[in-house]
DNA sequence: TATGAATGAGTATTCATTCAT
DNA sequence: GATGAATGAATACTCATTCAT
């Protein structure tokens, strides 16, 4: 009753972020170095001393901020998640936009999909792999993975009459983690750090398309 | 020629394995030790002061068999690639003994190897995980996916001919990394460490199932 | 530009030197502890442990002011170093002082040298021991004598006409190494520690002090 | 009672000498891979293990001839010195032979022992690095230092008529001090590992050979 | 509030020595 | 005697966290 007031505790780690401009920059300074190590160094080798010197702030201002090394990254990956948040949104727009019938309009998600997690591979990757130990990254991760969930039900459903399968929520739902999966795989998220196969990125793409889209207008159980 | 008679030097970390009766027992209780731990705490948290004391052996044992903790870490998951290749081995072998046609038998590939994945969760999830910043493991992890990718194309490719897509290895290639790129993040392979949704494995693998075979057999760019 | 910006980077190694009262106090007490150990353990047996215990400081704080157990060496010395080369000024300030003709100068500075070795025998004989092993120790310590050795040639080049040996600046470079070589060896510098014959002391500086006085003003090849 | 029954316990640690041909030639090989090691990589970084490799005999052999590294390290130097008095031996002997007069003899005798201490470094070298910690390692050295000692005064006081010293013994004495250490000096003996100055070697030679000469035949208190 | 010096528990690794076989 | 596996104390170094200024 002290700790927890809300229903996502866990979801809520934003640091003491303060509002006046001085603190405020040197905030900004520390979340954008840490994020930056994060992104060049992996999680180990990820060091508190190195966020300061990088962000020029004091160890002190640091810990003045946030509880503990896992807050500070767990509000880097709060931000991501909602900047990435945004960008969901803007993408199922677009693919929207482009779609003519079912068919283009798979494709179109199956593409954004694709190169919206090449595109934010460096972020994700760190992320995904702290997932394995901290369960708050992991929960936020899930929370942006939702998000998308829902948007992509929303944006396929509005095409739900040319669905064969019979289960549409479940289709969509099915073809969303199976992309999702495959390119995160692909682009090393949290595992191999490269990839198995450097060339065929676009080959992929296609045939995940191919396959997404072919399952969801013709499969039925 | 004096170090490294193989192609693969670095895929051979084997330890130096005592065949007699006390030290071979000490030997694998190092190994049994070292795997316990890997799988209950992961990666991080895994010193070798721990595996002295669970596997009963002093810690200049370990490195009477091993040249460092990283040498120890591959040898474990070297010992359970070589296990895999086994598994998965029989694996082909069963599916392809149940098929009927190339339906069926899609669908038993990806019945099977889904309850392998899940089957060997607990020591690959710490083996993705390390494979992001061990290159050795990263190496072994491949060759065991290779070693499938193989064995998949031979079995599936004996019923080329119902096969719709008009570049059958690459449909046959896509259709393993799908799979078992879905199924790995569904076990949280390198990732979460825990599912993001439990209840609906059985419907993942149908869907799967579905997806894999109605691609395999129907599409065709 | 960056991190070299003079000539002998490697004979630089100053720590991280605070100035102000607090933990200036503790870094002295960090280099003194390590001063006094290395002069009655040695070089082996001198553990960065002890010298924490001793200083009464914590491992932490040691590698807060010095990059590792070799740089703090290496400050010790070079700080011994620079004591040593003002000592040298002054020693042979005070042995031209007492001069009268090139003999009574001569034997000044073969014994003022004796006393000067004696007197930082304890400081000396580690550092030479080290320098056997550590190459920025071991030129730290030709940059002292090459200190000493151009002063040495100033001070007596200025009898010059007294000295009969045809190439003065040879036989000063002589005199000074046999000196230093002779009474380093018996004070047991990085080797014996102690000495051969502890009571000639006497007796080897007036005898060397003979020979290089006889040599200088007599010798011709 | 037990364990010094001789005057001089401390300088005869030969180990436990099988006279056997088998487990003889072990020994030897166990000191051959010792000197060796100890030559090519001082006395840092002289691991009994290493030993055991090179000579191709096990460590439980190696404590079955010696008491401990230490007692080891002392049988090599042990053998070493009596070899070096051996050839101090012919060293004195051709000297004596070659000479002509007082300055021929000195002079001999200072570019023969030059040439010996040059020979020799290679073992010298750890030698009196160990002598720092090594009390025994350190008497070892005092005993051939102190056979040369004799035998040089017996060769040079074979002339006594032709000395200028009032103190012949002390002379005598004193000229092997001086030239003794300022070689060993040079050759990096127990310090530096590297000479100050690598050309002058032969000059050094010449200058010591004429003003242990000079101060010989002319000196006087 | 900000600073960064100080802390010290934790970790990988080495190596002389012992002892069961 | 010979072997070499096993031992474990010792040691350099890291880094999250605290707290006096």
């Amino acid at each position: 009753m002290d700790e927890a007031p809300e229903s996502e505790p866990l979801l809520n780690p934003t640091g003491r972020e303060p509002k006046q401009g001085r603190s405020r920059a040197s905030f900004e300074r520390m979340l954008a170095a840490a994020t930056d190590l994060l992104m060049e160094r992996g999680n180990d080798d990820f060091a508190l001393t190195d966020v300061a010197k990088r962000g020029k702030v004091s160890i002190g201002s640091i810990y003045c901020r946030f509880d503990s090394k896992d807050d500070l990254i767990q509000v880097v990956q709060h931000r991501f998640i909602d900047r990435m948040i945004i960008e969901q949104s803007e993408m199922v727009a677009r693919m929207t936009a482009k779609a003519g019938d079912l068919d283009s309009l798979v494709r179109a998600f199956v593409e954004e999909l694709a190169e919206f997690l090449k595109r934010n591979a460096p972020v994700m990757r760190p992320m995904m792999q702290r997932a394995a130990s901290d369960p708050v990254v992991s929960a936020l991760g899930q929370r942006g993975y939702q998000d998308l969930a829902d948007k992509v039900q929303t944006a396929l459903l509005a095409r739900r009459e040319e669905i064969g399968h019979n289960l549409p929520e479940l289709a969509i739902d099915t073809i969303l983690r199976v992309a999702y999966s495959t390119f995160a795989r692909h682009l090393g998220f949290g595992m191999t750090g490269g990839n198995y196969n450097k060339a065929d990125w676009k080959n992929l793409k296609t045939e995940v398309g191919v396959m997404c889209s072919t399952y969801l207008r013709n499969a039925h159980r």
